[in-house]
DNA sequence: TTTCATAAAATGAACCCTCATTCATAATAA
DNA sequence: TTATTATGAATGAGGGTTCATTTTATGAAA
């Protein structure tokens, strides 16, 4: 039934978000991607094309829970400011406690493997921020400035953090008041 | 003579820098690598062990230059915030000219591959920033923040440019003023 | 409910290819 | 001549993908 070809497919997904983020694209077999799933190698390509098929697949997965994220920390209702510590916290806070995922866009955002398929398939992984930032300018909120640099301000420190947390430089649930960055990170972008 | 030598082992890792950002580390072939400095297959293995070890020294060599890029950037005669944008400036325009260097970073930090080998020989690639920073805080120039939460306000934007930079997000040649960002950075961690 | 014929899904051995590494041989240097 | 350095064909292991075969699901008929 339906519901039973869903679950194979995703599971594979799931085995391969596993598998890549410990031994990298290249070194994770179908073989052992397929085992780790309890599938037979075979089995994956009727689901996935190819290799090269699965990885992107698993991207796209990904991009639309990060996607999400974003989309339900930000609430109209409430003023500039507090949105903009909600969605970095939340942001901060998926990646923390989803740090397969975390290494998985990393791995795949510094790799040559793909790139170009998803490149091509338009939206980038952080469109929904861009717009906050966007009418954070417009609104005044803002410095006027470049909107990739205003990025690159607020989004370059949650994936250092993320990062050197993951090769315990530091150790982001004792070590460090969130809100205290937070607050840091929007000095450097407020009007 | 031993010039020779060095010129070998030079062309070999100047090679495999060049194919390695090009293809990644598992689709460089050693035969690739060899062709592309000009060698013989064989000849690799009498200048590196493996592979492995190749990509590692190719790593410390790398992370040799950076430490000098920081050092260099650093004047004891000049005033604090001068320093702190200097050595930005330096090391992002060092990324900037050496895309390469950068792109091998990133997917050697990011990369199941090989890490544990290199975490255990010590030193972290940013060392000297660390000791900049830690100075900052003593001085009171800087937030007495955890150190590496510093970094990540500093260095991550670094980063995220350079990287929105290679996918054609952003023209840091044309689009931006860089010492706005440095002054944007700055008021991130200063005191 | 049970049976059975057909379709759909799953399997994993086999295929072919690439790759890291080795080593007997050749070229070069001393 | 001897020692050093370089070569590249050969080796063996592993990987992505295919496909003949088996297992499972389906649902109409008994």
């Amino acid at each position: 039934m339906k519901q039973q070809i869903a679950d194979r497919r995703q599971s594979i997904l799931d085995s391969s978000l596993e598998i890549i983020t410990q031994y990298g694209f290249h070194g994770s077999s179908m073989k052992v991607i397929a085992d780790n799933a309890g599938v037979a190698s075979g089995t994956v390509y009727l689901y996935f094309k190819s290799k090269e098929e699965l990885i992107n697949e698993l991207f796209l997965e990904i991009r639309r829970k990060i996607n999400d994220v974003v989309q339900n920390a930000f609430d109209e209702e409430e003023e500039y400011k507090k949105n903009f510590a909600n969605v970095w916290h939340s942001l901060y806070d998926f990646y923390l406690n989803n740090l397969q995922v975390f290494r998985f866009i990393e791995q795949y955002s510094s790799s040559p493997f793909i790139v170009e398929a998803t490149k091509r398939k338009g939206e980038k992984i952080l469109a929904p921020i861009y717009e906050i930032l966007g009418m954070g300018i417009d609104k005044g909120y803002l410095k006027p400035m470049h909107l990739t640099a205003l990025l690159s301000l607020v989004y370059g420190p949650i994936v250092a953090l993320v990062r050197f947390h993951q090769t315990n430089e530091i150790n982001l649930n004792e070590d460090v008041i969130i809100e205290e960055i937070i607050e840091s990170c929007w000095l450097s972008v407020k009007k």
